[in-house]
DNA sequence: CTGAAAGCGCTTACAG
DNA sequence: CTGAAAGCGCTTACAG
């Protein structure tokens, strides 16, 4: 007679999952339920808190001590299998040279701790040189929201969308879409150019960034309409559009540089940038901040550090990537989301800022 | 009569997952298997290119297409559970405004790539900061392994210790492990005190990592063995440890401008610190590289944007990271693993460093 | 107050 | 050459 497999804990296991070598470890809930000698459903229901679950006191103590001496910790996949949810989510970032991100990331990290979920983070670059694309490392249900802070081309927006996992860009809001969270790039930009105008300054130049990407174009209204706002005319030759990158900064330094009417200063879009800015002014000799003054958007550690030591606007990067997470565990995958993180928006005033020369 | 549950793809569902729902397409193996007309263990190890299968040619043609047709995607969920293995590895660095983490990353990130793996990066600043700490993010079978480029804690390795994932300490070797990969630190430290040699300095100070740092402590050791090579003696005094930090750097700068004897250059054994030498150096006037030379151990972009532009020794971080991702995914959780990774070090020169001033 | 059962979507040894 | 079955470790509606 073919005996039915014994009960509860004591099924047949496939070969690699050899019971009896706690080496490995592996305790599961069964193991738990046994010891506490209650179902594992009750174990289940005790771990996560069931409100429909009525116990005895002492019966949720005495599984609650079994978890602690055995050690268990659930499976993941497990859970998410059965959930058709993972607790994770990812972020795809342009580039994690860039510091602007890490400050995002770090936000991001935290607040995802907080929530219970785990944040995966990848670049675009790194992203496209692997096999899959991004198939491979966010479909399949690995993640249950995506954070979009790079600069997808559309084809890649394609295939994220083939993937059918709630997205949510972050710092951008590309094609007109209404799952968006956003600094408030105009306000930061009035208030850098406000700063110059308050030294002195009129005529200010603006290094903007790429001609395509929606922070550049926020910056640069903002830019303008302060300008306007002070009185001043932002002339198109004031007005260079660059790379998110030192070598981008340097060259449109250089090109200001060249023009026939040279600005007394120069607000800076990119703290990326305008380490190139600074590095051109070097080269040229012109000297921060007594014949230009330099002002950037983003503050990082290393402003504190450069030659000179760069005037910045500082943004709430990081509770950006915070907001982001937060929203994307709590929204639905369809719910509108189109918020701009306002708060704690400063000038934070170092060397590379002064009143422009008197004889100029 | 209870009629027994019918067969392949049409037994019960849970409420949540409700078929009939193409907007939400989530296709399973079932549902290829159906429209293909074989058994779906059978589209399983199509997928898998199962070598024990023989399959006619146009059935798996015909397979093929149905996925292809359907759009389906593996549920990482199922096939983790199933297989005990998540093909995602774990990275784990201190901060990631830090740029050499950026490089590491980057080469782990595009290896991972290509092995077929997710690469989940977390700073231990933002672990600490949440909730469930390790466990939450990298025990529960997430991870099949964890790299580890951070500086724990005796009581964090412990934490980990109890995860019981495979680990690999990247860039460090703490505590008598057999299981790391790191640069030759030594070396590249050489080639940076030789290349100072050879410009003719004999006065060659040396602002070293945090004592406790193992990187620190190979870069020293390189130092002093190449002075004790070109005959030179490197005085105590020449060597002051300080955090890979800007504010490290410079705070080591100034302690060693007010030695007696002066420096005529120096080796900064990361390039964060260099930034802030750089900057104690400007504000005391101290010509770069006339009255100083200063060469710094890393190459990043920044390196050829600060002012002066940086000479730097660079070193294969993204082989490091690319390395660490394939011992990780291809050696067993016991293994010992102890590599150096020497190919590519070069010194970059730029204009921070030249002869000393003969007048000294 | 607690238990039994079904099933999430896969993989794999085995049967035919 | 292909199919049927068992089971990975959970959660949850339901029964008692």
């Amino acid at each position: 007679m073919t005996s039915k497999p014994a009960q509860t804990g004591k099924r047949a296991v496939p070969e690699r999952t050899k019971r009896g070598t706690p080496a490995t470890g592996k305790v599961t809930l069964n193991d738990v339920a046994l010891l506490a000698g209650v179902d594992r459903s009750v174990v289940s229901r005790v771990i996560n808190d069931d409100p429909r679950l009525s116990i005895r006191p002492d019966t949720r103590k005495r599984v609650l001590e079994t978890i602690e001496k055995l050690g268990y910790r659930g499976n993941a996949a497990a859970r998410s299998l059965r959930t058709a949810r993972s607790h994770m989510i990812g972020l795809l970032i342009p580039d994690f040279a860039n510091p602007v991100y890490a400050e995002i990331i770090k936000g991001a990290e935290a607040e995802a701790g907080n929530l219970g979920y785990g944040l995966m983070t990848a670049s675009s670059e790194g992203v496209r040189q692997s096999v899959g694309h991004y198939v491979e490392l966010f479909g399949q249900g690995r993640v249950d929201g995506l954070l979009l802070a790079g600069e997808e081309s559309g084809r890649e927006m394609e295939q994220l969308r083939a993937l059918r996992v709630p997205w949510l860009q972050v710092n951008r809001r590309m094609g007109g879409t209404d799952r968006y969270v956003v600094l408030d790039d105009e306000h930061g930009s009035g208030l850098a150019v406000e700063h110059l105008v308050a030294l002195g300054h009129r005529r200010i130049a603006h290094i903007a960034g790429p001609e395509t990407a929606d922070t550049a174009r926020r910056r640069r209204m903002g830019y303008t309409e302060a300008m306007s706002r002070a009185g001043l005319t932002a002339d198109p030759w004031l007005i260079i559009h660059a790379d998110y990158t030192p070598a981008g900064g340097r060259a449109a330094m250089d090109e200001l540089l060249a023009a026939p009417q040279r600005p007394t200063a120069v607000y800076v879009s990119n703290v990326a940038s305008a380490v190139g800015v600074l590095h051109a002014l070097h080269i040229a000799h012109v000297a921060v901040p007594d014949d230009m003054s330099v002002i950037a958007m983003h503050d990082m550690v290393l402003a504190d550090h450069l030659v000179p030591a760069l005037t910045t606007v500082r943004m709430p990067l990081g509770e950006l990537g915070a907001r982001a997470v937060r929203l994307m565990a709590t929204c639905g995958p369809a719910d509108p989301i189109a918020q701009v993180v306002t708060d704690p928006v400063e000038i934070v005033v170092r060397a590379s800022t002064a009143p422009p020369c008197t004889d100029d």
